[in-house]
RNA sequence: GGGCACGUAGCUCAAUUGGAUAGAGCGUUGGCCUCCGGAGCCAAAGGUUGUGGGUUCAAAUCCCACCGUGCUCACCA
């Protein structure tokens, strides 16, 4: 549609003698009167041509020409906007678009099939998951899903490390509650991992193995049962919000495949590196960067940066497109360099989306939670999930902007769990699936009313107000989730679901479905049918569930 | 102190990326079930968009200063 008036406008201009200096530009306005669809190319050009905008306007208004049973009026208003009404019958046509196109009306090939990579989660198996990590992990399988909707060819990866001191700790910290099961008397350092999932790990040890690990180095395998088990319930737990990846990238099969030592060397033939104080610096600074950082630490040891470098590579390497990271804001310092190491040696940096979320802030008892894997005060996403259920934990994480710091009231999820606002969209989907119960109960089929590409209903028997409005709402689906995928903001969806599922209940308070007219009564479920695909492919979208009864 | 992000109704957040009268949910107040699901609908109250300047036809949005909050400034990741 937007396509179609653009033409109609540039062909107005030209005949009237006026050539476009700007790009013109639809919206929809936010006053329903003025109209569907509004565009301010006459204020924008109104200056180049030297003229009042509303002349302009005016003057292409005069001209235009467009097919009258799509656009029922076209006007100048406020300071030169040019509105368009629409016909009844152009948003009537969408309930047959989406009935056709079924579970996959919105997907669009925007991404037109580019190989994209979305990173997420990348957490260090040293403990269950939190909450903190299940906004990342939400909105990153969230973009994945959009994207996939929008044409992309996406991979969805982990990245992780189980090398390092970290992880040294976790086992030995492992092994001292170990040691405590078997009744010895040690000072637990305050600097190792408290939490009670360290005691259990020892304790299955234990049950299985009884003393025979009494003499086991820290290094042994303490620190492999770690890893395994919290392996296990990360997966676990990411698989309770329906969250699989494709690839778990492991950090030392860069170092295995001699891939650290490449970035060494590409940097240092770059001019790029220099040595101090024993360690080896990345001269940032040369390149535009704020200080020099250190990519090898007297000890021999890499700081993180050469790896994330090195993993970057590989991604480019392996022919993706668009490189998609997210990350928590804690984060927030650390990809500048890497992101200049990787122009510095000639990599298109334009390819890497960088998504940062701000924090979680969990609120309990009316006091703030500080969190720290390390401490054992933190609240695990399994916990949130258990609470409030899976479909609410990704609602809440989705529903806002990344951008803003989310205060999460613990005790306020649990107390209104079933307020929730998921509810308020599920509960349509399911009104929705009950109504089409009842009309086949009462002999009408549903099924028929749109098989093979054929028609068993007709839409323009709909005239009502509010059957106009739930049909014009629903189209805006496509539209909507290329703008998500376009800004990285699946928030939008959840906006534009919670419209359309308060245009269904307006609509079914104002009129009944099922009726004895039967041919207007089939109208109507083709519109309930339309409204329940659009939500269901926005839950599908956003990873909740589509419930038929609740 | 430097960098990044943010500040919008009592609370949690939106606002089509610079558009026309700043919108939802929760909470508050008042209505609506002979009828396909009342987990719903309708209505009301609630705002100087942190403060002060600037840019232009137009600013919550862009620029500057100040106030406040979070994250970050490692040879930790």
């Amino acid at each position: 549609m937007k396509d179609y008036l653009k033409s109609r406008i540039l062909l107005a201009l030209e005949k009237s003698g006026m050539s476009a200096p700007v790009d013109i530009l639809f919206e929809k306005p936010k006053i329903e009167s003025y109209g569907d669809l509004s565009t301010n190319f006459a204020l924008l050009a109104a200056k180049e041509l030297k003229m009042k905008p509303r002349d302009v306007a005016q003057k292409v208004v005069e001209t235009l020409e467009i097919d009258p049973s799509l656009v029922e009026k076209v006007d100048v208003a406020g300071p030169g906007f040019v509105n368009f009404k629409f016909s009844n019958k152009y948003f009537l046509s969408f309930i047959d678009d989406i009935l056709e196109k079924g579970d996959s009306f919105g997907r669009s090939n925007l991404g037109a099939g580019k190989k994209t990579q979305v990173e997420f989660v990348s957490a260090n198996p040293t403990g269950p998951l939190t909450v903190g990590h299940g906004r990342n992990a939400v909105f990153g399988d969230t973009i994945a899903n959009v994207l996939q909707w929008t044409g992309h060819v996406v991979t969805r990866e982990y990245y992780f490390n189980n090398a390092g001191r970290q992880m040294r700790v976790l086992g030995d910290s492992v092994r001292l509650r170990y040691k405590e099961i078997l009744g010895e008397e040690l000072q637990f350092p305050e600097d190792y991992y408290q939490g009670n999932y360290i005691r259990d790990i020892a304790q299955h040890l234990y049950d299985e193995q009884g003393d025979k690990l009494k003499n086991e180095p820290a290094e042994g395998g303490f620190k492999e049962r770690a890893e395994q088990e919290i392996f296990e319930d990360i997966r676990k737990t990411l698989e309770r919000l329906t969250i699989k990846f494709d690839i778990f990238y492991n950090e030392n099969s860069l170092y295995e495949t001699g891939k650290i030592k490449e970035v060494i060397t590409a940097l240092e033939a770059a001019g790029l590196t220099y040595d101090k104080e024993g360690a080896k610096w990345f001269k940032a600074t040369a390149v535009g960067g704020d200080q020099d950082k250190v990519i090898v630490k007297s000890t021999g040891e890499p700081t993180y940066r050469l790896p994330d470098i090195a993993y970057h590579i590989e991604k480019f390497r392996r022919g993706f497109e668009l490189v998609v990271d997210i990350f928590g804001s804690d984060h927030i310092a650390t990809y500048p360099d890497v992101l200049l190491a990787l122009k510095s040696l000639g990599h298109d940096t334009e390819k890497v989306k960088v998504l940062i979320h701000q924090f979680v802030t969990i609120f309990q008892n009316g006091e703030v939670v500080k969190m720290s894997t390390r401490k054992a005060n933190f609240i695990t996403l399994d916990e949130l999930i258990d609470w409030v259920g899976a479909d609410a934990v990704r609602f809440f994480f989705l529903m806002r902007n990344i951008g803003t710091h989310l205060n999460f009231d613990v005790d306020l999820a649990k107390k209104q769990s079933e307020e929730n606002p998921v509810f308020y969209l599920q509960y349509a989907h399911a009104r929705i699936a009950s109504i089409i119960r009842f009309a086949e109960s009462e002999g009408f089929s549903t099924g028929g009313l749109y098989a093979g590409g054929k028609k068993g209903f007709d839409s323009t028997l709909l005239k009502e107000k509010e059957e106009i409005d739930l049909a014009k709402a629903l189209g805006g689906f496509p539209e909507v989730v290329e703008a998500a995928a376009t800004t990285f903001e699946p928030h939008r969806i959840i906006g534009y679901l919670q419209g359309v599922a308060e245009e269904f209940h307006r609509f079914y308070h104002a009129h009944r479905v099922v009726i004895p007219e039967r041919q207007l009564a089939e109208s109507r479920l083709a519109l309930c049918l339309a409204a329940k695909t659009v939500l269901a492919n926005g839950f599908k979208i956003l990873g909740i569930s589509a419930p038929e009864k609740m």
